[in-house]
DNA sequence: ATCATTGTATTAACGCCATAGTACAATAAT
DNA sequence: ATTATTGTACTATGGCGTTAATACAATGAT
C-alpha cells in the first residue's frame, strides 16, 4: 500500500501524521514492534533519514519507543493513545467548523452540508 | 488585523487560500480594485516577493487579473467566484469525512462528534 | 566468537522558500 | 513634461527538507 504525500507539507510531518493515526485506531497495537526504520522507509518509498526524522519526532512525543538495536515499538501507554485518538477528532472538527465559519457558513449550516454531503453520497 | 501563518506549509500558500477564502465570501467583490502588491505585503508582514508570488498564482487560476500599471483586480467573473465558495465547501466536508473515517468514524458518527461538539460550545 | 540486524550520526549536494535590495517599464496624476 | 505609482524582473543570501552514501555502536542470532 502506497503512502501518499502531497507537496505543500514537508514529508516528515506527512508521515507523522500517517503513523498517528495506524496508532490511534488501532492498527499498530499498544507494544507492538514496528518495521525497521530501513524498511519503514522503502515501504513508503523515502530516504531513511527522512524515516528517522519522523520516527525520532514522534519518540519525542511519548508514542514509540526504541531499545538500541532490538528495534521500535509502539507505546505501551494506552491512556496516550486513547488521548491521541480524541485529540485528533477534536483537531477536524475544529478545524472544519473554522473554515465553514470562515467561508461564512454558521455552525448549523456547516452540520446541514455535512448531512447532505453523507446523504448525497449514499443515494 | 494580522495575517497568521503556520510553519508547515509555504507562505505563499497560504497567502493563496487567505485571498481565496476573502473572494468566496464576498469579503472582495467582483471586479473590485485590490491593494498593490507593497502594501498587501506590508499588511501581511511578508516579503514583497512572497506576496507577488501568491498573488501571481491567483492570477494564473483565473481569481485575479492585473492591469499593468493600473493595479489588480479580482476577477469579474461572478460564476468562478460561485464555483470557488462551492469547491472550496466541498473540499472541507471532503476532507473531515475522510480524516473521521481513518481514525475509525462512520459518516454517521462523524456527524454525531460534529453535533456534539456544536452543542457542547453552545452550553 | 562471528555475523547480521538494529538505531543512530555525519557529511555532502541540491532544490525550494523567504528575505533583501535594486531596477525597469508602463501608465496615471500633476 | 515630470513625477509617483504600479506590476514585474533579477541577483544574492540563508535556512530547511530531501536524498545519497557511509559509518559506528549495541545486541540478537548463529
Amino acid at each position: 500500500m502506497p503512502w501518499v504525500f502531497n507537496d505543500n507539507m514537508p514529508i516528515y510531518i506527512q508521515i507523522m501524521e500517517h503513523i498517528k493515526m495506524r496508532i490511534a485506531t488501532g492498527e499498530y497495537k499498544t507494544g507492538e514492534k514496528v518495521l525497521p526504520v530501513r524498511e519503514l522507509a522503502a515501504e513508503a518509498e523515502v530516504n531513511p533519514n527522512t524515516m528517522q526524522k519522523a520516527l525520532s519526532e514522534l519518540e519525542r512525543e511519548g508514542l514509540l519507543y526504541s531499545q538500541r538495536t532490538s528495534g521500535r515499538f509502539i507505546t505501551e501507554d494506552s491512556k496516550a493513545i486513547e488521548h491521541l485518538k480524541n485529540s485528533l477528532a477534536d483537531e477536524y472538527i475544529s478545524w472544519y467548523l473554522e473554515k465553514m465559519t470562515q467561508l461564512g457558513f454558521s455552525k448549523n449550516d456547516a452540520l446541514e452540508q455535512l448531512k447532505i454531503n453523507i446523504n448525497k453520497s449514499n443515494a
